[in-house]
DNA sequence: GTCTATAGGGGGATAGAC
DNA sequence: GTCTATCCCCCTATAGAC
């Protein structure tokens, strides 16, 4: 009823239900019986669409950081276009590769669901996330790397690939512990405010991938 | 026989076993059985010294990070004595905080498994992880957030706090992605070089802290 | 394609002997 | 304090009817 006007497709049903309990409640502590009976589907379907439990929990995450990957290369490809061959600025970079998550992670429809499981994806033991992890994650990390060696020429690649850590890092916890950050804060920092958060993470980020190395890793060889 | 060398109570062998496993498969991909199994004990004892498996994962928490929190604590309080009134600097006040985890992330016995644990303490869902945040980790916070607004006076208390969890978010990213970070980087990024790494994340982090407040952000009303 | 029914295997927790 | 035995729950996956 909340979820789309028009009646979905058995598969989606569950994908969409799968979705929100892993979301809720972690995916070793949602049972396909949670999810069948949510989705509103038999408990065999399940085993159908996809084969097996592992299989569906990839499938959730497939559905989502597919397109957000489309569109973190396609913003990539269009200003490096636009560049026309110069390096892109540090800014510009980051804003690409952290927008579309943290623009998802703020929308309702199952957005804020998928977010706090994309931070889980990084920390979940498993074959499952091994495989999410070198198939999604890996070829964006490469791609940034290559544009990111060309903006910030100075730094070692070490170096580089440190920062560039650091920076994933601020942004999964940002993306997956928003109710902590509330806590924490005592509510001041507003986590619903997607451009105030890019802004920031992308200031502080930036900064940090400019800063001068440090003098006792500076004299390490490559 | 790998661990300690005299004969530990069944309690110790018990929390032992448990973190070790814990860390290798994740907590509900391991039971109870598993643990006992791998303790030489019995299945009851389990139930008998913690009382639920619930508890027993509190406990192993609560065994690594309590001593660890000690730690920063003391050394923020002996910073702060001899710095006698003024505000700490930055870099001084991010190792206090720092250092011991990843420290421990790098030792050998358990240490490196309990990194895996702290990692996964942000992300997991369910009661006894909400209990050690709000009882292990939210005191420290507020005690750095103390500190750290006298060392950057000029910063807009929202600011500090989103940029604290930047920090926090680098910090549990490089303790619980290890084989992660080691993939990407094709084995470049060592992360058995605590001090390295140690310098590198104050490094970034301190750059972030100290940056200029964003122009879109600077508005705001506090 | 979708369902019913069930197989088959753990799991956490406990009672009560030692 | 520690063990044995067991209760009773819930799970995934599948076989076979519709």
């Amino acid at each position: 009823m909340t979820e789309t006007a028009k009646a979905s497709s058995t598969k989606d049903r569950i994908l969409d239900a799968a979705e929100q309990l892993f979301a809720e409640r972690g995916f070793a502590q949602t049972s396909l019986r949670d999810i069948t009976a949510e989705a509103g589907v038999n408990l065999a379907a399940v085993n159908y669409h996809f084969q097996s439990k592992d299989h569906l929990i990839a499938a959730v995450f497939d559905r989502r950081i597919g397109p957000l990957n489309e569109q973190r290369l396609a913003t990539l490809d269009r200003l490096e276009k636009e560049a026309a061959g110069r390096p892109l600025v540090v800014e510009d970079l980051l804003r690409a590769v952290l927008e579309p998550v943290l623009r998802m992670a703020s929308t309702p429809e199952g957005g804020a669901f998928a977010a706090n499981l994309i931070g889980r994806a990084h920390t979940e033991p498993g074959d499952v996330f091994e495989h999410l992890f070198t198939g999604q994650f890996a070829p964006v990390i490469t791609r940034v790397l290559a544009a990111a060696r060309r903006s910030l020429p100075d730094l070692p690649d070490v170096e580089l690939m440190w920062r560039l850590q650091f920076a994933i890092g601020a942004m999964s916890h940002i993306v997956a512990g928003q109710r902590h950050i509330k806590v924490v804060s005592g509510g001041r920092c507003d986590t619903s405010d997607v451009d105030g958060m890019l802004d920031r993470l992308i200031t502080f980020v930036a900064a940090g991938c400019r800063a001068p190395v440090h003098s006792r890793t500076k004299g390490e060889p490559a």
